[in-house]
DNA sequence: CCCATTTCAGCTATACTGATATGA
DNA sequence: CTCATATCAGTAGAGCTGAAATGG
């Protein structure tokens, strides 16, 4: 990708939003995902590292339910996270259906640290827009999403 | 997907512009899916018969280069439509080691009625979005786009 | 010889579905 | 019995890489 002017693009797919969206996103996962791999991560790393450091403590459903992660792929995710000593699995002595999902001092330690690649990521990505483009993007994307997503 | 309040995930997720872009990229994949999916099509048919309608004959190199789709994934897609009578491939007189690829009528008329069934499903994924905010959005994106995939 | 074009075979990350075992 | 939770197995489309065969 990217060999070629923009011009020559069939006029139908140059407009044609929900193609803009996949080639934007996809080169926001390429940029993510180069910078992520250099600390051996990936998104559903951070998505779950973060939703225990704002959330606290959680079962493997409700960290599903808060970071779009489907319940089967959390498994894996959570798999990675153990074997590096970011989070801890252990069974909820209340209801032993659940795993009771902890961060480790290593997994805050490494969540800043994705924090500051995945900032600069996200300044390489929206490199041409301005501060006031940049909210209208977020916003905009924001209000389509929700209402995908929404369930009243 | 979609089965949770909004409000509820991590703020550090809420705000990241590459998961705003890929979770809403998602969306319009799943509604562009399912549009085309109705016409036993997928999103790179379309850019190849919009491109050969467009522009015209082309070989499979230049249809690669005007569809940003990979010549190794343009292989299969051509055999289906040709499987479908909507393309044709024939050997170059010019220069034997390529194709030329061309649309049949069946193809023109496929175009159009994925033409239809395209803007319907745009017009589903932007709902919440008015006209001008949705011209705001798409020039937006082609500038990020355009940042990551100009040649120069 | 080098370069362009097509094709094949494979890989990755993400999104998604369905079935099963276990316990509330 | 039903529902929820965690797990496993598998699918699908898109993006991407490398190598081979053929021809300019």
């Amino acid at each position: 990708m990217g060999d070629v002017p923009y011009e020559e693009l069939p006029e139908r797919l140059q407009r044609m939003p929900s193609r803009l969206l996949a080639q934007t996103a996809a080169q926001g996962q390429r940029i993510v995902g180069e910078a992520l791999s250099a600390h051996d991560a990936r998104t559903h790393h951070y998505a779950v590292l973060a939703a225990l450091a704002e959330f606290g403590p959680a079962s493997q459903s409700a960290i599903a339910d808060r970071t779009g992660i489907y319940r089967s792929d959390l498994v894996a995710t959570l798999n990675e996270l153990a074997d590096r000593d970011l989070t801890r699995r252990a069974p909820d002595p209340d209801d032993r259906r659940r795993n009771v999902i902890t961060l480790t001092p290593a997994g805050r330690r490494h969540l800043r640290r994705l924090d500051t690649t995945l900032g600069r990521a996200q300044d390489r990505l929206l490199a041409p827009l301005d501060d006031r483009e940049r909210a209208t993007l977020t916003a905009l994307l924001t209000r389509v999403l929700t209402h995908h997503t929404a369930t009243g």
